[in-house]
This record gives structure tokens, sequence and C-alpha cells, in this order.
DNA sequence: TTGAAAGCGCTAACAA
DNA sequence: TTGTTAGCGCTTTCAA
């Protein structure tokens, strides 16, 4: 059985085409409340179901967006953006397309195409990882950048505001009286590691702390590279180990745990330890849970739907907005232990430095 | 500018908008190589785009398809879930919209609605655990469930074969030389841990060994309720304590490390551990990598949009596909410690039973 | 207060 | 080998 079209209600109502769309798009303007109701009657009656295909055509307006995004299969962080971004464009009556390109460029230029051809009213290219990309071709110029900024600019984007979220991990610490802290870094990912970097820097230099070259380590952003890293550190004479460490990310700061638990060292008691990402199913369930900086993904992709689809007015076409990186508080972070460190239980295979 | 359209190029050409119909979408038949040509090099000229609302106005085919789910943000499942229908929809030149409904009903109900007003070719309605669920109305009865099956039958589903693999994990146990195999279960999960039960039990059987109740336990699906049941499990009278443990999943499975951590117990030396879902960035960070069940999700997902697009013909129209959950060797899982188990060390709070 | 009719951009049956 | 044209289902201008 065919679908019932709206010149099936028109005939079922007696009444002309005109009005049975008048009706169901609630159009205000004349009509009497007796025929509304007759065809509201009639299209239930015959099963009418709107043909939005039909009226995209026909208003040049599909109620769809795209949104373009590189790894959104493979990460964790997915989840959170896609919901704001996702809510947003239910609030506003639209459906959004998704396409995950894994970092393909034949895949993105397809996706391209192809929501293109579907006339798409707003598309959002994302990334999973706050980078600098180049904007590839045949993007409108209204697309919104979701958690990466084109490299030539020319269009919006939002991003987490990463130079901050450093300089808060690091206060947390500081706050908590450390003065030896560290940043276990990672040269995986260049432009959120250089802006924690510099907050990291700008929180120890205001608090007045001289920061030492030794106590920045990197390492790959893995549980693995954050052991071999902390390593590093732990293995530093006990008047130059730092008492806190802030993590690139959460399973970094996994990999510190693991190294802190072999050496008979006690988190929070004998270190400090913040991540970054508040990665779910990583940071809360850690012994102790995680203090760390999240990333606001859920906003952050809210933020962007409603920016591309008109619903908030963002004046600047070229303009990147920073979202906070809130910290969230829980039982990694005390006080550095008494100022006369107890003894670093040295392995027996480690060269003692001689006098 | 608005958009080319194909009457542009037809007379940018100088030929009927037929010809470059036929040109652009490749259809076989007469046209010359001649005409070919000049038509895609007009339709370069004036930048034109096809624009498949109309497309899909006139052949009655979107080439797009809906799936939607309950909770595709907030679980780590999603995405591999997600990129094995994206990669068979892309495969056959579909795009797909996917709406997130959180559990909402009326979230659930706009969707169905918005979806086929939109045309969709075909609609997944997919689950983050393997449920059953009642199937809600104005689903397309072709229509395929993922990761779920509708309480009434009558759509094709594809779910995880819990059974088989819950016997999987119990043999991989039981392989190793375990005899007293622990299985450590939840409340939370029905039909999977029903299923998976059912599996351990068949391996035990088969392989001559009596289940002893005591050795299944539940706990929530957290690590915290690994942690909890696994206590239970490890304050068993040493000549009862399991020397294997199966648990219904990875977090819990991170919870029998802790609790046996915390007993001095070394795994996989004094307590052999394999899990279940083989959940990126908790399986195989663990120290040591866990052994697990692997959940097909990107296989499932591909085989749902498959079947769903008619790519891959499925004779009945009401069947549910068991897929594998093969075993994924790890670290966790090793021979049982010596016959004469070695003292378990008990704390000091806790009542000996008296002889 | 209502209706007739044009047309959104495309495909495909039919004609030439 | 190519062109003419009807029509997919809807919105909307204009007329009644």
């Amino acid at each position: 059985m065919p679908r019932a079209r709206i010149s099936d209600v028109a005939a079922a109502a007696g009444v002309s085409v005109t009005t049975v769309s008048l009706v169901m798009n609630d159009v205000e303007s004349r009509i009497s409340e007796d025929t509304r109701n007759r065809v509201r009657e009639a299209a239930r009656a015959v099963g009418y179901a709107p043909n939005s295909v039909a009226r995209g055509l026909r208003t040049q307006q599909t109620r769809t967006v795209g949104l373009i995004s590189d790894q959104i299969a493979t990460t964790p962080f997915a989840g959170r953006m896609l919901a704001g971004a996702q809510d947003a464009a239910r609030e506003s009556g639209h459906l959004v397309f998704l396409v995950d390109t894994g970092g393909d460029d034949d895949i993105e230029r397809n996706a391209i195409s192809a929501l293109t051809a579907q006339q798409v009213d707003a598309m959002i290219y994302a990334c999973m990882w706050h980078r600098v990309v180049d904007a590839p071709a045949g993007l409108p110029p209204t697309t919104v950048f979701l958690d990466c900024r084109p490299a030539g600019g020319g269009f919006r984007s939002v991003v987490p505001d990463d130079r901050a979220g450093g300089y808060t991990a690091t206060r947390e610490l500081i706050d908590a009286g450390h003065r030896r802290i560290a940043y276990l870094d990672t040269d995986d990912a260049p432009i959120a590691s250089r802006l924690r970097h510099e907050g990291y820097l700008e929180a120890l230099s205001e608090a007045g702390i001289t920061a030492d070259p030794t106590l920045h380590v990197t390492g790959a952003t893995t549980a693995q590279g954050g052991r071999s890293a902390a390593d590093l550190l732990l293995d530093l004479p006990d008047d130059r180990r730092p008492t806190g460490v802030f993590c690139f990310n959460d399973r970094m700061a996994v990999g510190v745990y693991t190294a802190a638990h072999h050496r008979g060292l006690e988190i929070p008691r004998d270190l400090s330890v913040i991540g970054y990402d508040d990665q779910q199913l990583v940071a809360a369930e850690q012994d102790p849970p995680l203090t760390t900086i999240a990333l606001p993904h859920y906003d952050m992709g809210r933020w962007a739907m409603e920016v591309a689809l008109g619903v908030r007015a963002e004046g600047d076409e070229d303009a990147t907005h920073l979202m906070e990186c809130p910290v969230v508080r829980r039982d990694s972070v005390g006080p550095p232990p008494a100022q006369v460190a107890k003894p670093n239980r040295r392995r027996a295979s480690h060269t003692e430095r001689l006098p």
C-alpha cells in the first residue's frame, strides 16, 4: 500500500491541498476551526505522514545537518560530543547525518559531496582531539569546526581552553601545598600539550616557583607511556622528586599509579596526581578515584550545533570559541608528604650517584 | 549565487537535460563518448553538484538509512557498532541518520516519525546491551534490530552468542587446568547474564566438574561491584577458593584484580581471571593485560546494515542471528597454583570458622 | 475563508 | 543517438 499523500487527505476531507498543507503546518491565518478538525480527522483516517523530501525540495530547507568526524568510532570521547550536538539538533527539529571518515581523505571528500548533495542545512567538522587541521575543500563557509581549528582560519570553531586547563590543574596542586610539580607531557598531541604546558608554567611562575626542567618529561599517551615517564620522575633523588604530577591525560595518570604502586608509594599520601580528560570508565574507576580536568565535550558539541543552526548567534564568522575545562575533584590530590621525605625505595639494580 | 541545476549544464553543453542526467548517472546505453565529455566539461564549468533531494523525490529512494539507538553517547561500546554499520552503509552509497534517544520514549517516537518522513531506505534499531525490547510502534517491518531482540519477534535481529561466549570463557579456564572456577555474575543484565551462565554450566558439566553454588556470586557491573563479589570468593577457605574466575564483564574483572592485590595474590600466578567485552581502554590496559571474550560489535553493526540494505540476503524475516564472541588471549589466565594451595592471607577482622 | 496552479530539480517513458 | 515532457509530494502566490 502506497503512502497517503496530501491530496489523499484533501480528497477525504473534501477540501483543497492548500487547506491541508496549511492545517498540517499549523499556519495561522484563515481556515476555520471546523475545517481544521475535519482535515486532521481525515489525515488520521488515511494514515497520512508528511514527506520531508518533497517538502525539502520545495522549501529548500531539509532540516538536516551533516556531522563529519575523523574518528568518532574509535575514541571514547565521541559520545559526549555527539550527545551535545544531537541534543541541540533535536531541539530545533533537525536530524543529523553522521559520517566517520576514519581519517581517510577520499572518504572525507565523498562525504562532503554526499552531504552537499543532500542539501543539509548546516555542517559540522569534528575532530576527536584538539587539533589544527587543513580545512578540506568543498565545505560550506558556514561550517563549524568542533574540537579543531582550520589552519587558515575562515570558519567558526570551538575548542577546549587547554591553556587555562593546564593552569587550573597546576593550581590545584599548588593550592594543596605542592612546590615540586611535574608535568608528564606527550609529543603525540602538539596543540593541546603545548597549551597545557603554557598554563602549567604560568601557574608555577605566578606562585613564584621556578620551573625545573627535569620535572618536564614526556611519554606516549597511554598507561604504558605514563608508566615509563613516571619512572623517570620517581627515580629522581628524594629532594628533587616531585610530590605532585600533572598528567597530560587520564590514561597516563593510570601509568603513574602503577609506577607509584610498584615503589610502595601511596596516592595521594606520598604522591599527588591530577589527570586530564575526565575520561569515563577511567578517571572515576581508579583506586583512589582520579582528580582530573574535564574536557567539555558535551558543551562543545552543543555549542557547535547551535551556532551551525543559527540558534546561537555568533557575530564573528572567523572566531575560535574557547571553552572552559573545569576541575573534577576526586581523591588523588592531597597535601605533599612531610618536608623530610621518606627515603625512596630504590630497586637494587639502580646505580646510586656517588658523592 | 544559486546552485547550478541540471538544466544549466544542459544549456552550457548544448544538449537536453535527459542527456545530462544519463551522463551524470553513468547510465550505459547510447550517448556518444563525444557528448559525454562535453557534458562532463560543462558540468565542471558551471560547478554542477547533484541534488539528492530532488532525485530522492523522483526515484523514491533516498539512499539514506536511519539508525536509532538508546544510548550511543554514553557507552563505550557504541563506537565499534556504529563503525561497522557506517562502513557497510558507505560501501553501498548510503548516508546514515543517527538518532540517540537516551531511552526516552517521546524522543524515540519523534525519531521514528522524522526518519519515516525523511523516506529513509532502511532502519536499524540498536541497543547498547544485549536485551529484549518492546518494538516501538511505527517501525517499518524491514527494520533490523541490533544487539537486541524484539519481544514479540517479527523483525530480523542480530545479537552476540552469549551462551557460547560463556562456554568459551569457562573452557579457557578448564583448558588451563582449573577445576574450581567461579562465575562472577550480575543481576543488572538479565539476558546476557543468564546466557553466559548457561554456557558456564555447560562447559563445567562437559568437563565432569560439579558446579559449586558458592562459586556463583553476583555484583553490580562496575569495578566496585566486581571487587565486592570477589571478596566473597577470596574469603572462602583455601580448599574451596576458586583458582579461576570468569567475570561477567571487564570492569568487574578490574575489581577482581583489586581484591586480589589487596590480599597479595598475584594474577595469574595465584588466580586466573577472564573477563567479557574486550572493552577498549580497559581490558588491554590492565596489569597484567586481561584475557577476555570479545563482543563482536563491529561485525554486528555491519551485519545489521548489510541486511537492512539488502546487500546481505537473509531469507527469514523473523530470525535472530547469533554472532560469535571470540576469546582474546592476554596474560591473566595461567595454570592453577600448585595443588597444595598457599595459605590465604586473611585479614585480622575476619572471623574464622570454628572446627 | 478557500482553491487553482506553478514549480522546487530530477528521472524516465516515450517520441523522434 | 538525442529530446520532450510528465510527474515525484509538497508549499505558496495569487485569485476567487
